[in-house]
DNA sequence: TGATTTCGACGAAACACTTCGTACATTGGG
DNA sequence: CCCAATGTACGAAGTGTTTCGTCGAAATCA
């Protein structure tokens, strides 16, 4: 947590903020609506869930209308980086390229993804010379 | 936790396992030695932690001898594997390559090793042909 | 052998995460 | 104006994780 002021969000607080991400700003009812397709899931559940994620600061909100509307303070990509980090750190001692080797291994990736991942290899390379 | 028998190690959990995967089969005063180095730790806490982790099936030991043996009884690829399912399906919404392309602006890589990623992408490509 | 050290077993406490019941406020329709 | 519906706030309980103190057994050594 050294690098940044929002704590790693936990489990169920990823699962709202995917939500989140995907919807744009949104009413608790909206991510009780989509969460509860996926898993019943009490409203009052997610509502205590997005209170204390507003007060970790993991989102803000809106609350000038009766329906609180809220909106992730941190961007994806910034979160998806930070738990990528601490996974890398926690499970193969600090080196990426393990991570990225077992990830390229653990699921099956079509062509064009991999095309792309060699596109972006040549970018790095080309940027560190 | 679908397609295995063993529980996903927790954070604790998982330095313990990194101790053994380092070290092979160990006592409880090794690795409370590795990881008192980091973090001071009490004996009986790492020893009650790898007890617990015997009973979920993370760990066997031989008690043949008084200072009892541990070892994973995972091998670290497989618990890495499933870790980074895991996060994939959490974060990523199930996509690998987003988790790699991250992975790959998270963290600096030296240029062998993105050699070595290249090549590994090479073999996945050829074998799918 | 008796004292000291080393070890595992066990229980409990502290903490964090998750879930939900209940209470109370606001709004809109009849 | 009152009722039903829809919200938020709050407290508490259930569960899992982490930490550690205390005990007794076994080994070591003087």
């Amino acid at each position: 947590m050294a690098h940044s002021d929002v704590p790693k969000p936990t489990s169920a607080e990823l699962a709202i903020l995917q939500v989140l991400w995907d919807r744009g700003p949104s009413t608790v009812r909206d991510v009780h609506g989509v969460l509860n397709d996926d898993k019943p899931t009490g409203y009052t559940t997610v509502l205590k869930l997005m209170q204390i994620m507003l007060e970790k600061g993991l989102l803000e909100r809106d609350d000038s209308r009766r329906q609180h509307v809220y909106t992730p303070s941190v961007a994806a990509d910034r979160t998806q980086r930070q738990l990528i980090g601490d996974l890398i750190d926690r499970a193969f001692s600090g080196s990426a390229q393990k991570l990225v080797m077992q990830a390229l291994s653990a699921k099956r990736i079509s062509r064009e993804e991999l095309d792309e991942i060699r596109a972006l290899l040549d970018d790095i390379e080309r940027q560190s010379s």
